[in-house]
DNA sequence: CTGAAAGCGCTTACAG
DNA sequence: CTGAAAGCGCTTACAG
């Protein structure tokens, strides 16, 4: 069983390959084709289950009707609600999307935009690792459609869709000060992401702003790369050294390795100690009851995305205040069962 | 900055856009270009940072070094690290992905096969839903290289890697079994997927096997759409309500919920009840010392897939016994601390 | 050893 | 209204 081609169908209605194509993209009235003609066309296309070859079209096209996806890392949950967002949403639209992780390692990250770049897609998605600034400047000198997410680039001019971290942060603080508590200890993680840069700026703001003193020692900054039970057993540490009500997880990841050490501990939530943290899914809200979680967004993150970019693919004006797009993440509480 | 083409090195190397390209895709030798051609010819494409055009390769060669990924959801930590471990592999191996999820959704599913052979996929892994069968017979008839994952269809003579479910069963039980326990419960799923019914099978040979009475009072199936607090609670009227000292979780997810019903009845793991799961990724390994895991191998599930795909992209011979590979799983216990 | 030509499957000006 | 032709960027027989 062969694959059936435009001119098999234009022979099996008579009619010259192009007129197939034209009645098939829509251009019949356009080109005043009759209507009987075309009729017929669409009939034989439909009966011979005619699909046509995607790669012809985009060579001719110069449109591949693909995304490029870049994400730090595919199996991380947030990451792959967001990729799984994203396909639907270019579904939707027509569009396939390629994804690929960079392991936070920007020479991967470079080659992998070669990579897309060679399959032709028609625009990026790009979570970016610091130390792709340069590609990425490439990317808009070549005029491809290019959004960042979650993350950006300070001084390049790139459209990019950004949690609300400062937001996320301040209305965490907000609830703890609302519920009495002043003592609130901070925890994160030493990495150069701008977005920890920000949710430690929203803590420390927030303080100044209600007059709260600052005590450095209680803002641990954890080692990205430490192991896990080494962490716990840190965190166990700092949190009994000190005499905090409350702590503010700056990562999901850094909430589950807290709550180990505050069972570790035999600590009470949030009796003992209240705890809040920001989620990219709803782990916490599965497993514990008692905590405060500040949700990400994912849906919002991954749908504006793809309309920043589809904007940049259809050729949509743009001005400059819509390079960056905030969305605003939520607070999510369960009392303690 | 225009793109560069396989001409323009040619012209600055000074031969035609033949030479070039039998130079670049290592045919030199074979036409006995001379070195100093081939040399230079090399030297120009790099420096003019020449990368053929995907696209109109593939419509050449009729090769895309495009897989298509169907999962049931992308946005599964399981499903997500295989699709991340299936794409560093291909990458390794010259082939980009493209992923998508069929939601468990036969309709959908179809879709998407159509949507990737119109990409002109060189090869499918899929994940099945049910009601797929006769589209991936079709795919089997126009000869496409496929490879089925983690389930599979019985009766079609398709490829397909699985996990030993029976085996990890036996292996769990065996360890229950070996600890002293006979009296053990089965929690499981009520849905016709073929992996479920293996694990549940293989819960019940091992009571032959071993000659333990089997109580169908201690096998709960839990309804696929129930909402989670009810499933909790249900789950946890059923551990009240009967004498057995160990529970089987058959899911990743029916384990989670089970932990928030034993949580719920203050028993105390595994002093009062012990517990074991079948587990898609380090979940409980992170949470929950004191349970037995059984763990599903991710990666020689994922390797093997892109494998067997190969070997058929390449046409290499396959004998029947190819068409399944089992992996094996493996028992990580993490005493409680 | 090298060059000219055909062709992958489409779309789209262009001529009738 | 319809048809013949060019061309997207490459690869690969084929002729010299």
């Amino acid at each position: 069983m062969k694959r059936v081609l435009i001119k098999d169908i234009a022979s099996k209605a008579g009619v010259v390959p192009s007129t197939v194509s034209l009645v098939l993209n829509g251009k019949a009235k356009e080109m005043r084709i009759s209507d009987s003609i075309a009729e017929k066309i669409r009939a034989v296309a439909e009966a011979e289950g005619y699909m046509p070859n995607g790669i012809a079209v985009s060579l001719r096209t110069g449109k591949s009707r693909i995304l490029g996806l870049i994400v730090e890392d595919i199996s991380n949950v947030f990451f792959a609600s967001l990729a799984k967002i994203i396909e639907e949403e270019a579904n939707l639209l027509g569009y396939k999307v390629l994804y690929c992780s960079t392991e936070n390692d920007a020479q991967k990250g470079v080659e992998l935009i070669k990579m897309l770049s060679q399959t032709q897609v028609d625009g990026y998605i790009i979570t970016p690792s610091p130390g792709m600034e340069s590609n990425l400047k490439q990317l808009v000198i070549h005029k491809k459609p290019l959004v960042l997410m979650d993350r950006y680039c300070p001084g390049l001019d790139i459209a990019h869709v950004l949690v609300n971290n400062t937001k996320g942060i301040c209305l965490g603080m907000q609830y703890l000060y609302e519920k009495g508590y002043d003592k609130i200890a901070f925890v994160t993680i030493d990495l150069e992401q701008i977005q920890m840069q920000e949710r430690l700026n929203g803590y420390l703001n927030f303080l100044k702003d209600n007059k709260i003193a600052v005590h450095n020692e209680w803002i641990y900054k954890l080692s990205y790369h430490y192991e896990r039970e080494k962490a716990v057993e840190e965190l166990a540490d700092f949190i009994s050294g000190h005499q905090f009500k409350a702590i503010f997880f700056a990562t999901n990841y850094l909430g589950t390795i807290g709550l180990e050490s505050i069972k570790k501990l035999k600590l009470k939530i949030p009796r003992d100690l209240a705890v809040i943290c920001f989620d990219d899914n709803d782990l916490f809200r599965l497993y514990d009851p008692g905590i405060t979680i500040v949700k990400q967004p994912v849906i919002n993150i991954a749908k504006t995305a793809v309309g920043l970019l589809m904007d940049q693919i259809n050729g949509r004006k743009m001005d400059s205040s819509y390079s960056q797009t905030m969305i605003e993440p939520s607070l999510i509480q369960r009392e303690s069962a």
